[in-house]
DNA sequence: GTGATTTCTTAACAAAAGATAATTTGCTAT
DNA sequence: ATAGCAAATTATCTTTTGTTAAGAAATCAC
């Protein structure tokens, strides 16, 4: 599970070890809640396998925003230096293998790894690809129909499709389970 | 113009106003293009005063996707890491005071910077920054209808609603012209 | 396997948005 | 001041989405 990111960093073998010491794994159904909307999370998360949805409520509806894969993290608060509270909820889509860690114990990894300027490059890189995503993602909010959007969808992120429930998909798209349906019996002919 | 990050990083004086001499000051009226979709930009921007937007063309309309004013920057890679060649097109709106930098100059600043930790730091913010704020762009598309888009303008950027016109709101919006101006009209009674 | 629950589809209607074009308003330059 | 141009509004019509509800299909639990 671990060993991707050690390859990447094979002299820091030792810290690595330390880190993957604190972490647990466990085995959940689907449908399991991670960390609540309005709670303040104590762990973060890493996905060895099975996928997760993140989602809000919005006048009595969930909208999904997010999906997550193996071999991905999860935390309450999407980026680890602006402290937002978790405004969202992460639960469990399929059964899944995850390994947490309790989040003091992440912060001291942290604030050792900001001691370290590749790490620190790493995490610009992150940083900067999450803002590229999301970029991308408003951008396509703005000059796509919601059709043009379920397209890409299929082309760009064909494991979401495949993987994940259709209702959550029509939020993460901007529109209601209905209209999706329509837009796929559109398409099918 | 300067003093504001000047006075953030005091002790970095001397390589501050190296830095400020390789910029230069135009004054440029309204619609004035900085560089062209497609074109790789060789200058970076910053505004003094007046306000620009960044557009791209899709499929013959142009779409606005960005609003700058003073005090900020821009460049043709959205960011400096991922170096995207400019798939928009940046011009003023208001006439403007603007300050620009060779990039190969601004280059070799960027890679003096990346020795200094607490610029890295700066740097790190400003990217969780962008990346916060597309997030939540993105968000009030899934969650929002195009009116509730416009009233959160008003309400958290009137400064956008009050200097730009209203045709590029309407792209900003991901709506048309025609239906910005049918919401207004709604609202008004 | 069978019943129960959830998810997806389909239908009918209302509300909103896109497209196009005509009209009005506002701004700029001379 | 006014002619000319660009931006905003209004109107008409078509298309799409939202909403609600009912029915079909798939999934889950036992």
């Amino acid at each position: 599970m671990f060993d991707l990111i050690k390859d990447k960093f094979p002299h820091l073998k030792d810290k690595w070890d330390d880190f993957v010491s604190y972490y647990h794994r466990v085995e959940v159904p689907a449908k399991t809640v991670l960390f609540k909307e309005g709670e303040i999370s104590q762990k973060a998360w890493l996905i060895e396998k099975g996928c997760l949805r993140a989602w809000f409520n919005n006048n009595g509806k969930d909208v999904t925003f997010q999906f997550f894969f193996e071999n991905e993290a999860v935390s309450g608060a999407e980026s680890f230096r602006k402290k937002i509270p978790g405004f969202f909820t992460v639960e469990t889509i399929e059964p899944s293998i995850l390994h947490w860690i309790h989040k003091k114990d992440l912060d001291k990894i942290m604030s050792d790894m900001d001691q370290i300027p590749e790490m620190k490059n790493n995490m610009l890189d992150i940083a900067f690809e999450r803002q590229y995503h999301y970029m991308k993602h408003f951008l396509s909010f703005i000059k796509d129909t919601p059709e043009q959007r379920y397209l890409n969808l299929l082309k760009e992120k064909p494991h979401i499709v495949q993987r994940v429930p259709q209702q959550y998909i029509a939020t993460y798209l901007g529109i209601t389970p209905v209209s999706l349906s329509r837009i796929r019996n559109r398409l099918a002919r």
